[in-house]
DNA sequence: GAGGCTGGTTTCCGATCGGATACCGCCCTA
DNA sequence: TAGGGCGGTATCCGATCGGAAACCAGCCTC
């Protein structure tokens, strides 16, 4: 019962580390966390305690209200288990897969452009910043 | 004077209305004007007047911040004019060029799920949102 | 029946966002 | 010399963001 539907390989716990690339990150879905529980739920569902991992550092708090953001604008959907009443699980609907397209894009765009992103922005601190 | 460098048509004074969309678009670059901004400037170099008119409702002080922080993280560049000391250009360096490409296809994904965004935030909305 | 896991909620709080308003020096023109 | 455009700055304020910590019911195991 700690799996979810099929054989889903689990998720690298260190998947995401948000203290790193924050701030210098030119592209933001929704909220702090959205793009990450996008990417967390591409391969299939996932439960919350599932996604509280590969997520690093993120409350239930934060990770409830985000997905609750997430489900009101159509791109996640929520579903309790019925049989056995224990636990929840978390999918993409097809408007959030089809985010994936763009959003990749966007990563995409900032991997290539690191390096430029961080010189621009200690060069912007070295001339008195 | 009132012109840029070289003959560039106006921008359309009612391009961006910022009531209209905002909280359902799933993209954001930067803070809220940001987008708006790099958009305004794609056709080349701009006054701080030039795009106080296209970005409706924007204060001084919101279009100053949001220009000093696309500068410090080398999307844009400002430039005073020195002859006359009077004016100042803001013009989109390459590496903020070349984020219009995924800007872009970022805004195109939302025109063409427009429709579908509208109706899962209804459908969220009369089950008890 | 004590403790642990699951999926949260509640309260509190500091940081940031961004609008409103007032004000500023510089320059040009009338 | 008065007024107006330009490119801002200073101050105040309410709203939102998002972390910390405490707490919760339901279920399972020991």
């Amino acid at each position: 019962m700690t799996k979810p539907l099929a054989e889903l390989a689990p998720l690298d716990p260190e998947m995401f580390d948000p203290v790193c690339p924050s701030p210098l990150v030119p592209f933001r879905v929704g909220d702090k966390w959205a793009a990450m529980i996008l990417r967390c739920l591409q391969d299939g569902s996932r439960r919350f305690s599932e996604l509280k991992g590969p997520l690093r550092g993120v409350t239930s708090k934060s990770l409830t209200q985000s997905l609750r953001r997430l489900e009101r604008d159509g791109f996640v959907t929520r579903k309790a288990y019925e049989d056995t009443k224990l636990g929840v699980e978390y999918s993409l609907t097809p408007l959030g897969r089809g985010l994936l397209g763009p959003l990749d894009a966007a990563c995409e765009w900032t991997r290539e452009h690191w390096d430029e992103l961080i010189d621009a922005h200690e060069a912007h601190m070295n001339k008195g910043g």
